[in-house]
DNA sequence: CAATTTTAGTTTACATTGTAAACGAATTGC
DNA sequence: GCAATTCGTTTACAATGTAAACTAAAATTG
């Protein structure tokens, strides 16, 4: 039997490879999803509930984030309620950007899962899900 | 709709994470897999030819061949008819490891997959095969 | 057969990413 | 009020991906 793990990540580089050509025009070249979270967060958002969501270490969020400013992206907000915080907010470069960035998504989705119906797209999300759950039980359980 | 492709990434390394884990009893950190296609291969392998099993470039596999190689579980054998190349081949030490290294991939997939039915987990990697093509499809008609 | 092109493996260099430790400033818990 | 924790940061190091240039050997081509 193949090991799964192996497998899932290279099919997730391989998709993310992808994702990164389809937006080449754009003067970022990584760290879109981030931007989405950002948006989609209904209240403002701190470096670390984004790195909580992203499922990524705060060293490597702070580094995104030095990014996505740098070019322009995001703004640190300070926080006046928690001085220790920033609230991360959208540029309107960036608000310019997200459609073309939710499109690349959407379309390296409907590539990804080419031939596969609805059901089967659902049960194949069910199961990723359980073993996401199966994973972080266990490591959790170390 | 979530991004597919993170997705897969952040299990696939969750799941790395678990087994190196899992096998920090032996005296190397990596490379585990390329040990088991190396005993796999029926007659001599070369670096590219696991390399392409692998899926990754000839810098990473020269790298990695490099540290099983200073570690004592593989060997460079020169090739008569080929001079360019080298046989890769498991020494005593690896073949002593390989069966806790077995053990540990079929752990983890069991607890990856754990509340699935068979039918579920043929179905699945049905599906994750379908992914792969379709993204390899893709990436290169660019 | 000679000349060109291709391939295997290597070296070097650089960027990204993960991880760990330590730190200041601010907040929370007792 | 004091101790412990948290957020963001800095520094450092290792692993990995990518690209370019190189050698030695093999394959292709005319």
């Amino acid at each position: 039997m193949k090991p799964i793990g192996r497998e899932l990540a290279v099919i997730g580089k391989s998709y993310l490879h992808a994702l990164n050509l389809m937006l080449n025009s754009l003067d970022i070249e990584r760290n879109f999803y981030a931007l989405l979270l950002i948006e989609n967060a209904e209240c403002k958002i701190t470096q670390q509930q984004l790195a909580c969501q992203l499922e990524i270490d705060k060293v490597s969020m702070l580094r995104s984030i030095d990014y996505l400013s740098e070019n322009g992206y995001v703004q640190r907000i300070k926080n006046n309620l928690d001085k220790r915080t920033y609230s991360l907010e959208l540029t309107p470069k960036a608000r310019m950007a997200l459609p073309e960035i939710k499109k690349a998504y959407d379309t390296m989705n409907q590539i990804a899962l080419k031939g596969l119906s609805k059901q089967q797209i659902a049960e194949l999300s069910a199961n990723i899900k359980i073993i996401k759950t199966n994973l972080n039980e266990y490591t959790s359980s170390l």
